[in-house]
DNA sequence: TCTAAACCCTACCGTAACGTGAGGTGCAAG
DNA sequence: CTTGCACCTCACGTTACGGTAGGGTTTAGA
């Protein structure tokens, strides 16, 4: 290991950066190297080494050039309030990525526990997705994802079971116009609780969000899903559930 | 709302896209519209808008436009693979950005708790923390940060306290060359032991990764942390901790 | 001292998915 | 007939370099 002076090459080889790398601060004016051969070769000296170990540390940060420059030249704010903005942009990128995921992931069990699905088909899914995902919050969408993983998968079927045999039951007795008081109905509404408080983790909000949700895309979910309340059953229910309380 | 064909600010407003991502998907291939007038003018058709909602579809699940033109093309792997190739992409740089988030905040807590750090000092403990990190995992590093959280400040400070007496004893044992298996040194064992559990966690993995670090890079330690405990040390007290079980 | 390898230079294109003009044309209403 | 809006085609900018081309420089060995 030479002293310095180093030609490009050589400080490359020691740092373990490219050659590219080094000539790219160059033209940004990140890292100029302090002198040149007649020729124009770059010559980096002592404090050019050690400019490029600050550059070095800031990027291992992941702290852009434009920003290490700043910082480098001191005319940026503060280390602090430069790790602070970093850290809050981070934590946007993952919150969307996180959203992402989940994304598709719901996407993949819906191709693994469905038939076969057409390209066409599985966009609609995904819009439907999407429809559906606006009426919640990320937080909400997180803390219903923890709770199917928490569940599992077995008990979401009977849950799913669960739904299909109460919903037309709750429809039936509303068209017959039956009492939501009556005892019936007061059974039916005993159940619809539990499943609602099992499915929404016992948050309102959630629940709240779910309701509207019916209530603003029903006819596009009952396309979809097939069997779904409308809002004149979640009213007759919710009177009946009322009833339950006193 | 008019008839197709429509023209591209039309096909805009109507789909929320801006007019320049129309021109872009046409001028990368993804979406050509089946019509132009004489002047030159984009003319999309029903079958066009069909593609571009697909289109829309895959951007929400982060599906890049060429491989969404290789799915509309029917030119891909399955939608499945595609999706399970994302998925692992966006897995990959989460961990990355987790490790990012993970060394700011460090970095963010020794300015908190430090004197005010100058630049270089600052770069200086990044290289530090990256000469450390070499030594573990980062599911590892993750465990570690789990346990500081759960552990609190408060109990943090403890320990490094308990550390700076412990260590200076068990030097000083050393140099005395008192016996290992000694009351006085089996207390001084016992006592790091339960340091070193807390610390790991009860992972040996990390015990380990510890020695390590300390046995490489023990003296570029001593300098930036100031009281560390040496390889003889280390081979001393693992001795005095062996008695310790019989 | 000569030559060939190794090294260096500048300059340009490419990356992803558009945003943002600039400069020119098409078209319907007043 | 003109105004104004929508449309067109370039073409550059964004990030942090990678890769390459074409040509000069340095240096080690013969």
């Amino acid at each position: 290991m030479k002293e310095p002076p180093w030609k490009v090459g050589e400080l490359a080889r020691n740092t373990g950066m490219s050659v590219r790398a080094l000539h790219h601060y160059d033209e940004i004016g990140l890292l100029r190297p302090s002198l040149r051969t007649a020729a124009g070769h770059r010559l980096y000296g002592r404090p050019d080494i050690e400019r490029l170990q600050q550059i070095h540390s800031l990027r291992l940060m992941g702290i852009s050039l434009e920003e290490t420059k700043r910082l480098l030249d001191g005319a940026a704010a503060s280390p602090r309030q430069v790790i602070d903005m970093h850290l809050a942009r981070l934590h946007e990128q993952m919150a969307m990525q996180k959203q992402l995921v989940r994304r598709l992931k719901a996407l993949a069990d819906h191709l693994d526990t469905a038939k076969p699905l057409s390209l066409e088909e599985l966009c609609k899914t995904i819009e439907e997705m999407m429809r559906v995902e606006k009426y919640f919050t990320p937080e909400q969408l997180d803390v219903m994802e923890q709770r199917r993983i928490s569940v599992g998968e077995e008990r979401m079927r009977t849950v799913r079971d669960d739904w299909n045999e109460i919903i037309p039951k709750v429809r039936a007795a509303m068209e017959n116009g039956a009492d939501p008081t009556s005892p019936e109905v007061l059974a039916l509404a005993r159940r619809w609780k539990v499943l609602v408080e099992e499915f929404t983790g016992g948050d309102p909000a959630i629940a709240n969000a779910v309701k509207t949700m019916y209530n603003d895309d029903g006819p596009a979910l009952q396309e979809k899903l097939g069997n779904v309340p409308t809002k004149e059953m979640f009213a007759y229910i919710c009177k009946s559930i009322e009833a339950l309380k006193s």
